[in-house]
This record gives structure tokens, C-alpha cells and sequence, in this order.
DNA sequence: CCAATACATATCCATATGGATATATCATGT
DNA sequence: ACATGATATATCCATATGGATATGTATTGG
């Protein structure tokens, strides 16, 4: 078996940059392909495959008007990767709490009880 | 050009979910190679790459004790996913508020303010 | 109805993936 | 020194990627 298709779900659509630039400048608002073809500076067919991986993994919708395809960003379908990745923010900062201790217990006798943060 | 390398960067380490899956064994704490196959379900060799590539891109730490080497978390390895994907946090939030607006619009003079969902 | 605009799809190619299997390395016990 | 246990690395293979380029499709204007 080969690597996972970048369709298969949003982590493996959002590990490409220029996908994540793609949404990034749809997160200021809906956008037509050319104008992220011209932010981008990729060739139009790349833009459109790269919206293709996105609108399969549910990140992006389209809309028509005229002959224009305008593309906006669904948010909603990043969750499950902040969902995922939020389990271990309590952990990176523990990290800070545990040097907190540390400190604390070397300091024993310090007055004082902790900075800021 | 192909894909980017699974070792270019955390998001394309954890586009994996196999290495998620790592991941979230090693978050229960430091854990031997052996240890992880078991829990996986993977071959040894397997479990060996992945756990190379999470170590390429320090998401993960090894240390050598006796014959074993054993794997803990770096999880600050995980923030630029975070603060990445957090920046749409507020996106999906906001969504319902903006319903909540649309729907206000479009019954204006209707008493019934929101159903569920 | 035809040209032009705005996209999408198809094909070609180099590359690296992940699985499998075999083998190499390194530390420990006897 | 040697067998064994614990990992790492090497090779083989099918697949799908992303870039480039060519062409197909749909909408608008004259």
C-alpha cells in the first residue's frame, strides 16, 4: 500500500502548504479560482486540483455565479484536527508547570509563589 | 516535484494515522519499541519508521536504556498545528452566530427566534 | 452561432510512500 | 566469545502524488 490519498481526510489535505495557503486566504472571504491562481502563483490547473483534494475532504465549498466558481471555506471540517491535536496542549504546557516545580523545588525556601503564564 | 516527504514537517508526519495512533500511545507516557508494535498491531520494522519519522521531525525523543530504546512525546513539536488550525476555531464558532443572523434576516418579523441544532 | 473567458479534467513523469521481508547493529547474560 | 533479545536499516513493489502542459466544458458577449 502506498501513502494515504490526500483525500482521504483533512489531515492528509492540510499537510500540502499551498492547500493550507489556499484556505488561509479564503478565511478572509470567498474567492473565485483566479484570484487564488494570481495569490498562489500556480498555474490555474494545479489550483483547481488542489481545490478538488479540498472540497473532497468537506474544507472547502463551491458556489456558481456566472462563470465564475466561487470557493469558500468550511471551517467546520477542520475540527476533527483541532479536536485532535488540542489533546495535547495541556501537555506542552504542563511542560511549563513541571519546570515551575522544579524550579519551585529547588528554590525551596523562596517567597515567591509564581511569575505570570 | 512528488508529495512532500512525511519528514518535511509535523503536519505531514501526523497526516499518518498510524503515527497518530503513536502518538497518542506515547501521551500516556514513555514507551519501548515493543511496546508500541504490541499496541499497534504492526510489524517491528514498521513501527521502527514510523517512529523515525516522528523523530525527524521531533515530534517524538528516543533514549537508550539498556538494550531498549525508549520513545516519549514532545509535544510542543505539535504547536504549529495547533495555532495553525486554532485560527479557524473562531471560523466555526462564528458560523452559527452568522445563521442565527441569517435566519433573524430572513423571518424578520417572525416571533420564533431559533429552533435547535 | 462563434469567440473569449473561467475552470476542470486528462496525461506524462519523477519521486517517495507504506507494507513486507531479510538482514544488520547493539547490549546483555552466560 | 556467543546466543539472544531489542531495534534499526535495506530492498522490493504498487500506488498516488504534484508539477507541467494540452484539451475539454460551460457561460457570457456580440
Amino acid at each position: 500500500m502506498a501513502r494515504a490519498a490526500t483525500t482521504t481526510d483533512a489531515f492528509n489535505a492540510v499537510a500540502e502548504p499551498r492547500r493550507r495557503e489556499i484556505l488561509d486566504a479564503l478565511s478572509l472571504g470567498e474567492r473565485p479560482v483566479n484570484e487564488l491562481v494570481d495569490l498562489l502563483g500556480l498555474a490555474q490547473p494545479h489550483v483547481s486540483r488542489h481545490l478538488r483534494v479540498l472540497r473532497e475532504v468537506g474544507v472547502v465549498d463551491v458556489r456558481d455565479e456566472g462563470r465564475q466558481r466561487l470557493y469558500r471555506l468550511n471551517p467546520q471540517a477542520l475540527k476533527p484536527i483541532h479536536t485532535w491535536v488540542s489533546k495535547y496542549e495541556h501537555l506542552w504546557e504542563e511542560r511549563f508547570d513541571l519546570l515551575d516545580g522544579v524550579l519551585a523545588g529547588l528554590q525551596e525556601d523562596t517567597t515567591q509563589e509564581g511569575a505570570g503564564q
